[in-house]
DNA sequence: CACACGTGGGA
DNA sequence: TTCCCAAGTGT
């Protein structure tokens, strides 16, 4: 985009661009949700949201995965607007942070119902939709549309505060102000806008790392421009943040079948971890439950200890016990919604991630406590 | 606005 | 193996 009238960048802000761009226009990795369609001059907007909202908070190798099934099952905002929440949740299943698929849900029928089945290409219109914030409404508009809109995410925030030798103990609001500010000023200065943001992310993902991998200066595109290089600095940079504290919670997984020998399943509830995804019949409690406690809740005679294992979360780590009624004992009666299901049904389900192992292995046997490595190979 | 929300990869 | 780490959106 051309400045306005009066004005023209900085010369720094200017050749930043153009070197940042340059480099990845040779460098770019070749992505599902980089490619425009076939007979297409730009990607297609529905396929870059998808990918951008998996995208949050997510490793490119993990949406390699996921997205092509997902566009695959849900090609349009129609058809995903269509789809049953259920459905949306299985296609993610595994992905991580599952209210982003709820969001993008709603997203696509707002879609539909607001915006004529076609992602809108302004930046309020975007901002306006669940589950796309600052920093997704500025990559649609730029990277598909070419508004000269600012993006910060994780990736140019390092490269900012690397690029600029920035090394205050500022608080978290007034670093995130001055990013947004900066990534400003150089998408002004750039002449493709979305070019130069997804360069500015391509930098930090391949090559402008973060500490314990250490930025690769020598293949940097931006290396005469960097003041904290410039210092040697750029692995101190940016100060590492205090890590937040973990707390424990005890998960009792409960296996029972019916005469037939399907698995009782129950749905979470609608909000708060793993919402609205399916599991065995489970007690949460802050300490570990015994035998008779839980057998006790789940009103069964018995129940017997079959495995346990640690499920590690960002602020929490999950301690499941798996445990299984006796052949023979009637089940319990129904708590929250529950259902006995097939291990083929079971695994068309949304599951809670750890329950997709405590379930589909009852297909064979329940693999002992983990001890040692000598299982495999 | 501090906090909740998953998972896998790398040192 | 075990520990540490990343960083968008909504409430």
């Amino acid at each position: 985009m051309t400045p306005p009238p009066g004005t023209s960048p900085p010369p720094r802000d200017a050749r930043i661009a153009r070197d940042l761009s340059a480099w990845f226009a040779r460098s770019a990795r070749d992505l599902p949700w980089r490619r425009p369609l076939p007979g297409h001059p730009r990607r297609d907007p529905y396929h870059a949201l998808v990918a951008e909202v998996m995208l949050q908070q997510t490793q490119v190798s993990r949406v390699l995965e996921y997205f092509p099934r997902f566009i695959g099952r849900f090609p349009t905002p129609a058809a995903l607007a269509e789809a049953g929440e259920q459905q949306v949740l299985a296609a993610w299943a595994g992905l991580g942070y599952y209210r982003r698929a709820r969001l993008l849900h709603h997203a696509a029928r707002a879609i539909a119902a607001d915006h004529a089945g076609e992602v809108p290409s302004d930046p309020g219109l975007l901002r306006a939709l669940p589950g796309v914030g600052r920093y997704t409404a500025g990559a649609l508009a730029s990277i598909v549309f070419e508004h000269p809109e600012p993006i910060v995410d994780g990736n140019v925030r390092r490269v900012l505060i690397r690029l600029e030798g920035r090394d205050l103990d500022e608080t978290p609001r007034r670093e995130e102000a001055w990013a947004w500010q900066r990534a400003s000023e150089l998408v002004a200065a750039a002449e493709a806008p979305g070019v130069f943001n997804e360069a500015l992310m391509e930098l930090g993902a391949t090559v402008c790392l973060p500490s314990p991998a250490r930025p690769d200066c020598p293949l940097c595109p931006l290396r005469t421009h960097c003041r904290a290089a410039e210092l040697g600095r750029q692995a101190d940079l940016p100060r590492p943040k205090p890590r937040a504290r973990q707390s424990v919670v005890h998960h009792a997984a409960v296996l029972i079948r019916d005469g037939r020998g399907r698995l009782l399943v129950e749905q979470r509830p609608g909000r708060g971890l793993w919402a609205g995804m399916w599991q065995a019949p489970t007690l949460e409690s802050p300490k570990p439950v015994t035998a008779p406690a839980l057998a006790r809740w789940f009103g069964v005679p018995r129940l017997r200890r079959l495995a346990r294992f640690t499920h590690h979360l960002t602020h929490r780590e999950v301690r499941f016990s798996v445990w299984a009624q006796p052949e023979g004992d009637a089940p319990p009666g129904a708590g929250a919604p529950r259902r006995f299901a097939t291990i083929r049904q079971i695994a068309g389900l949304p599951l809670a991630n750890p329950h997709r192992r405590i379930l589909l292995e009852q297909a064979g046997p329940l693999s002992p406590p983990r001890r040692r490595a000598a299982s495999s190979a």
